[in-house]
RNA sequence: GCGGGUGUAGCUCAGUGGUAGAGCGUCACGUUGCCAACGUGAAUGUCGAGGGUUCGAAUCCCUUCACCCGCUCCA
């Protein structure tokens, strides 16, 4: 990994933010190259999931709309889908265990007299609980004027008394902190005045301004169910301990569909998202074994999946989690919890009528039934993608003059193409430099490099993952004739300078997909 | 949040109290005939930051920031 992250900073990938103040916890720029980079990957999601969708189960296209919500909206929006709650539990820490534990499922062994030691447990855990059950009647076989002990709320104990509890791990009294609040959300203020009633949130998921846009876009598009809308933004996390590069990062980016559909089609659409978007992200470079499909276990479901029919991650196996995996993408069956949750905090009527379903009237047409829908969410992270993009990619081979090569699918590549004349002189510059211009409006970003000698040139493309080079040589200026060079197999073929262009157009998958 | 480690040029690193260095990379000129060749020249340092000790600190001490590893956390 140190080996990928040096790359990443001396090719121009990633940066930490705002380096020259000594950086910032969490937080990590772009370079050129890492900018284009994910970029594709943004753009490969957009084209494949909005533009050009799958066909689905049903062997129609999957119909998918976007929006692009604001990054701050109304506070309620976070009350409604737990997120004000839900990342504002007080922790406390065991100083001498190390443990943390969420303060309201602390309970603690309060004696009726007054100064005596107490004695904390984890609610629910046997094991702790009967650790100070024992402690409990250890200590009263010698300061019997203790009294009765009773369990109560951590929450309870005034701060000073805590120096006399015996945490859930702990042999000594005193070592557990005061409560405190772990807010998971960026705040902020809207309006200058920045009072307590202007507080607002940087939004923790991109998914909650889909919900709250849900009936603006049944109301105003042709969709009917079941449909999807999508949405690429940025969300924010005030991670506890940000860590492993870009993978767990305090600002990032979300690449999200909620699709909607009636509870009956729920398992069918879940089945559908999670194999359709595991083979998408093989198609675009991740192929090996080191990316998984792991089904959630029943205790781990998140809060809004316990009453849905599965959640599964797509799973990449970075060199920091190995052998584990990391989660470059959730699919969840969140049931209808988010369009249920906003329908009872802000009033309005969330459900569909749905006039293809019900009973056949007289006249031999549905009656229609009304409903909320339920709701899969295949939600992947740009970051995170474009990291394992990175790390598959990069391939020492000790070989080649740069020793290592980033072996970026195609489509993934920042830089498309090169072109190179072999030497400096006899007219091969401008010969390679008129080719390049051409191949630039067609593919993006095609480089022209005529600079020290040409096996360097070649070094500095396998650094940067640039699939092909095309080469101008002497016989170019005699017989029309290029050669490409091959990134991952280093063969050389010649061909035509006129078919370049096609030669790209399909080596790049820009030819019609499936 | 806890414990351990690391921070010197773009990268990799040397430098343990006395004038900040090397290799690679970058730039210019020359050369070049398909995989980091060669020659000549050049630029590039808040030694992570702040404070202290000292005649003198990259070096010793304190504080702090960032990154890596192990815990913890990850709705």
């Amino acid at each position: 990994m140190d080996e990928i992250m040096s790359l990443c900073k001396r090719r121009g990938f990633i940066f930490p933010a705002s380096e020259i103040y000594g950086g910032i916890n969490g937080f990590w720029d772009y370079g050129p190259l890492g900018a284009q980079l994910k970029k594709n990957l943004k753009d490969a999601w957009w084209q494949d999931c909005v533009l050009t969708p799958p066909i689905g189960p049903d062997g129609d296209e999957v119909q998918i709309v976007p929006v692009d919500s604001c990054i701050i909206q109304n506070p309620k929006v976070w009350e409604a889908s737990g997120h004000v709650a839900g990342f504002n539990d007080p922790m406390v820490d065991c100083r001498e265990s190390k443990s943390r534990y969420r303060a309201d499922h602390v309970q603690v062994l309060r004696p009726s007299g007054d100064g005596h030691l107490m004695f904390a447990y984890v609610e629910g855990d046997a094991e702790t609980a009967s650790k100070a059950r024992k402690a409990v009647d250890k200590y009263l076989s010698k300061n019997a004027d203790a009294g009765d002990y009773t369990p109560v709320e951590l929450t309870s104990i005034a701060v000073a008394d805590l120096a006399r509890v015996v945490g859930p791990h702990a042999k000594d009294k005193g070592t557990l902190t005061e409560p405190r609040a772990f807010n998971l959300m960026f705040k902020t203020y809207v309006g200058a005045l920045a009072t307590e009633d202007d507080i607002a949130y940087l939004r923790p998921e991109t998914a909650q301004g889909i919900f709250a846009n849900y009936k603006n876009v049944v109301d105003t598009t042709r969709v009917k169910m079941p449909f999807g809308i999508a949405q690429v933004g940025k969300a924010f996390r005030n991670e506890v301990t940000p860590r492993n590069f870009t993978f767990r990062s305090r600002e990032f980016e979300q690449m999200e569909i909620e699709f909607f559909c009636h509870a009956e089609e729920a398992q069918k659409w879940y089945t559908f998202w999670r194999d359709w978007r595991m083979a998408w992200w093989r198609s675009i470079g991740l192929g090996s074994d080191n990316l998984i499909l792991r089904e959630h276990d029943a205790d781990e479901l998140a809060h809004y999946a316990k009453e849905g029919a599965g959640t599964s991650d797509i799973e990449y196996r970075f060199p920091f989690t190995a052998p584990g995996y990391g989660e470059l993408e959730g699919i969840a069956d969140r049931s209808n919890f988010d369009l249920k949750q906003h329908a009872e905090h802000s009033g309005a009527k969330l459900e569909y009528f749905d006039t293809e379903r019900g009973e056949l009237a007289k006249n031999g047409q549905p009656k229609g039934e009304r409903y909320l829908p339920n709701v899969i969410e295949p939600s992947a992270g740009a970051d995170r993608g474009a990291l394992a993009i990175l790390c598959e990619a990069f391939t020492p081979d000790p070989e080649r003059p740069s020793k290592v090569f980033m072996r970026f699918h195609p489509r993934m590549a920042p830089i498309k193409a090169a072109v190179f004349p072999l030497v400096n002189k006899d007219g091969m510059p401008e010969v390679a430099g008129t080719l390049a211009r051409a191949l630039k409006r067609h593919f993006g970003n095609v480089e022209f490099d005529a600079k020290q000698n040409i096996g360097k040139r070649y070094a500095r493309m396998d650094e940067a993952g640039c699939p092909f080079c095309f080469t101008i040589d002497g016989d170019t200026l005699n017989d029309q004739t290029v050669t490409v060079r091959d990134r991952d197999t280093l063969d050389q073929q010649r061909i035509n300078i006129d078919q370049v262009a096609g030669f790209l157009r399909e080596k790049l998958g820009l030819e019609e997909r499936d």
